[in-house]
DNA sequence: ATATTATGTAAAATATATTTTACATTATGC
DNA sequence: GCATAATGTAAAATATATTTTACATAATAT
């Protein structure tokens, strides 16, 4: 599972633990995510990709491997 | 979350099972999701969408609980 | 240079999703 | 009515996500 939370943060300016706050879940569970240490559940990818104004295939993309 | 899954099976009129080999879990996962007993992880939840051709926010809707 | 903010990481505990096996009930075709 | 397919359900086991606490490193501002 990829994704581009990196780059879309970037566009708002919020750090991890902003965006962390504004998902309801640990700074930590956000950089793991980010970093493709695993992928998130779908409730958490969807307030994800709302906070970013984008859809969830916009933001995580499936890979061979999942 | 919300999903209408129900509804673009019988769309595609396909079986809980068809759906479950088509997106790689059981068919005991797709009914337990299907009924709203669990939320699924964002890759199974990609998946499902997928078949439907529609996008993730299309078969599941944040709820206010979530 | 130093203080402060941001990010990376890790181990243990907890919560949640998914599988497996098995059986019950409901719908559908003939 | 009977066979068969489809759906509902449940308990135990396993896999995975998330939290908590804590510390290390990197970046940024003053």
């Amino acid at each position: 599972m990829k994704n581009n939370i990196r780059v879309e943060r970037a566009i708002l300016n919020i750090s991890q633990a902003e965006l962390a706050e504004r998902v309801q879940v640990t700074r930590q569970t956000i950089n793991a995510i980010e970093l493709g240490k695993y992928a998130p559940s779908a409730v958490l990818a969807m307030k994800i990709a709302r906070v970013f104004g984008k859809k969830v295939e916009d933001v995580f993309e499936l890979e061979d491997t999942d």
